[in-house]
DNA sequence: TATGAATGAGTATTCATTCAT
DNA sequence: AATGAATGAATACTCATTCAT
């Protein structure tokens, strides 16, 4: 018998939530395992979002977009820094889009994925690209930074694992560099 | 006779099991969508393969390489080619590796995804790269392979999912030359 | 005024409550439903009556009886006029009798439609009745309203349902009349 | 673990759920209840029957008419007596359209109660009916049986409970004469 | 050996009801 | 006193798996 506070109890199932999608994905997820994670009953899932897909959605509608303020030329190091080394542990460790990518199975869900992507990064990205095929840059370089974001967390290959943020500047600044057609940074301040 | 049935129904197995897999996830795949599929009973499935955890990791054990033999600068040209463009239909139109991830929330096909990435993908690479911190560029440059392919046929960015080889080659060149330190080309005869 | 939107509140729960517990049954109407219908939280339904069951029975204790006074040979019109064209809009557009059938897999639903077809049916009709067997042929009487209530509602056969009170006051006079064994009027004044 | 015989568990299934359905409502019974009666797994009646839906439907798709052939003017009798004293226990020994009548919250129900009664009885009285209004009449006769039946059953007034055939004859001559148009017999022989 | 009947634990979701505030 | 948060048992239905024939 929880303390009955609706706004905290919801956001212990969102918390739990958001782990548990993280994780497991959607299918390998259930609402019952949710419910325990966040100590209540399962039935306030469907009292408080209406439906387990309700749930989800509401929490992949939220993702911290964390690229901050700061200088053009850090755009992409600030980017490469949100992906590597951000607190992820709220999404088990793992950049939410890369998390998302589990649940994919679901058209939905690579929609949204879809949007993510465009607006927050391929969209940046092909602001500050030079030259005709600007589209096609910007998202060979968001290309790089899920696959960076998956090769680091999901596949866990030994170099990336173990890299600091040092360790990726030079080459975070010759790739971004060549791909957007003018001299990039490959650190970031913030 | 008796045997040659015996194969084929394996055979009809695995490929509906491998296409089903692809698409909907190891979770979102039913035993019976499969045995449905290759038109046989779903305890064929048991039968020949103990379970559908194994009927699973059989498919994933032999993912096809496709990377053929060929000049040494060409490689990354080969593995885009491989990535992108390769007829993926068996695996539901997406490099298998790819389609796996839609199953990454067990840790035993994170397992398997780690070590296709670094046998077939990041030691190939390594074995170029000149200087000193080659693994993790060798890494670098298989996320932005597994990059592309999820841009390309996961998330379907409107520039990547229309562009040709050809668009593809110079950037593969500049990017591959960048990171592996050496002069890469950008396309490949195979 | 505190009492008054007590009982207000209660007469508004009672309103919603006849009205879904004649169009959907017992089973097939939640609190919810009622409270909602009502505007109010369910929890006042607990409060005010308890439970489900006893809200229910208190809908069903008082199921207006509308056979006004009038001339002996005009009570099986008044009947028919009551069953079929009296305006039972609260009830879901049907004699309450004839509703509370939908939520007859209860025993205490039967026990109280009997009570209700015996006395105010069966009972008057036996008193007008002539001759030896005069329970039986008032229950055939009554079997007869019952019958053609729902038909005219539940079951809604095209005849019965366009059918006016002129249509059927020939016939009521016919089949009344044989079955009580005096002369009975098909039309009544009220 | 029951025998291995589909069709004579398909056959318990539906004769659990035609006792079931008739006695508690569609609303009333849950497929645990029918499978419990049946002694198989509820799942089965999934495989066999598709859903709880489907099942029901099944049930009230065949109705056994048992009016059998004899001389036209036996007609009513013979529906009486198929009404109110055939062997009803496979349906909880209440005629199928009046256990019908408890699931009647669902339109698809009454739809169902609807054709019944306009295909067995309505129109095998309007073809007996002389005069104009003949469609209303079989419908008025049509409505006493099944009033006679719910009193009978549903009800259980006395004096109908108690009564034999030969009790109901003379009444049944008189009425059904009157609201056909020409004389009918109270007994048949069937 | 192979078919498919049977199982039981699992799924998301709804329900009447209780009880803290 | 009254609101609404919390509960847990029940719902229809699906699943991987077993086992009799």
């Amino acid at each position: 018998m929880r303390k009955r506070d609706r706004e905290a109890t919801r956001a212990r199932l969102l918390e739990a939530a958001r782990l548990r999608f993280a994780r497991e994905g959607y299918d390998g997820t259930s609402v019952r395992d949710i419910a325990g994670d966040a100590g209540v009953d399962a039935g306030l899932i469907f009292r408080y979002f209406g439906s387990k897909k309700q749930l989800f959605d509401e929490i992949t509608a939220d993702i911290p977009a964390d690229l901050l303020d700061g200088p053009e030329e850090e755009l992409v190091a600030r980017m490469v820094r949100s992906v590597v080394f951000a607190d992820w542990t709220r999404y088990g460790g793992e950049h939410p889009l890369v998390a998302m990518l589990r649940s994919s199975a679901h058209e939905d869900t690579r929609q949204r994925i879809r949007e993510e992507v465009c607006t927050t990064y391929v969209r940046a990205l092909e602001d500050l690209a030079e030259g005709d095929d600007a589209e096609l840059r910007a998202e060979l370089l968001s290309a790089w930074l899920v696959g960076i974001g998956i090769l680091r967390s999901v596949v866990a290959t030994p170099a990336l694992a173990g890299a600091g943020l040092d360790d990726l500047a030079p080459h975070v600044a010759a790739v971004a560099g060549d791909l957007l057609g003018r001299p990039m940074s490959g650190t970031s301040d913030a």
